[in-house]
DNA sequence: CGAATTTGACCCGCGC
DNA sequence: GCGCGGGTCAAATTCG
């Protein structure tokens, strides 16, 4: 599947740089302020992948700021799926964040949700978070910053309303082995730091750890919600290493 | 009761 | 200079 992912990337970067330089020769050196704004907006949605595919061409401005926004390693945007019945802002991304203000936003109706990193006292990383317009569906999350402590753990999940997943502490706490949570509720959580799997004793332990981790890659690989959000994790980490 | 969230007020940059 | 809009602050509220 990963293997499958990565292909499928590699066909829409190209698609992607073709279409940028395709658009590029052919700028119009008197284009409207409006038709600049459109482009721009163009630029952002190819690079997160809810293109609507509408406006046609890119100014030499647009196409500027478009190589800024991807030189820029402080600001980084992804994409995150969520169910259609849940309208929560929450994205638990292995940080603890703090919400620190919400605010309607002119371009799109659905609020657009600030947060701060609380892993530690002096992280200056932040993050906004407001669904897409195309797709409600979809959190587009925007970071910026670097974070100047350790990544706590590694997760990927998807969380219905808050206050039925606490969004204080933002990771549940770690277990040995990795949690699935009800399809109510629908979060997967891996926990590969503190993975106890290698400090099985017995031969009966590690039968049943194999048998349980089995039975959670086939739970997993059913679940469409965890591949959606694996992609995500991973087109994310992609476009922030080679972007 | 402490900590996190909510939300209206305020600040500030930008365009006109 | 003014108004608009995005971002932040901080008091009130909520929750465990």
């Amino acid at each position: 599947m990963l293997t499958h992912l990565c292909e499928n990337y590699k066909a829409l970067q190209k698609q992607l740089s073709q279409l940028i330089n395709t658009n590029f020769e052919q700028l119009d050196p008197i284009e409207s302020r409006k038709r600049k704004a459109e482009s721009d907006q163009w630029c952002t949605n190819k690079f997160i992948g809810v293109n609507n595919a509408e406006c046609s061409s890119i100014t030499e401005d647009s196409f500027r700021k478009y190589k800024d926004f991807n030189s820029s390693p402080k600001v980084s945007k992804v994409l995150v799926k969520t169910e259609a019945s849940n309208n929560s802002l929450y994205v638990m991304d292995g940080y603890q964040w703090r919400k620190y203000g919400q605010k309607v936003t002119r371009d799109n109706p659905s609020p657009r949700a600030y947060f701060r990193c609380s892993s530690a006292p002096s992280c200056p990383v932040k993050k906004k978070v407001q669904r897409s317009l195309e797709d409600p569906t979809i959190l587009v999350t925007t970071y910026e910053g670097e974070h100047n402590h350790g990544h706590q753990r590694a997760e990927i999940s998807l969380v219905s309303n808050q206050r039925e997943a606490p969004p204080k502490g933002s990771s549940p706490v770690s277990s040995p082995t990795p949690t699935i949570r009800s399809a109510a509720c629908p979060t997967v959580t891996f926990d590969l730091v503190k993975s106890g799997l290698v400090e099985l004793e017995s031969a009966q332990k590690s039968s049943i750890q194999q048998f349980l981790v089995q039975q959670m890659a086939t739970s997993l690989t059913r679940d469409t919600n965890f591949t959606t959000a694996l992609a995500t994790a991973i087109s994310g980490k992609i476009l922030e290493a080679q972007w």
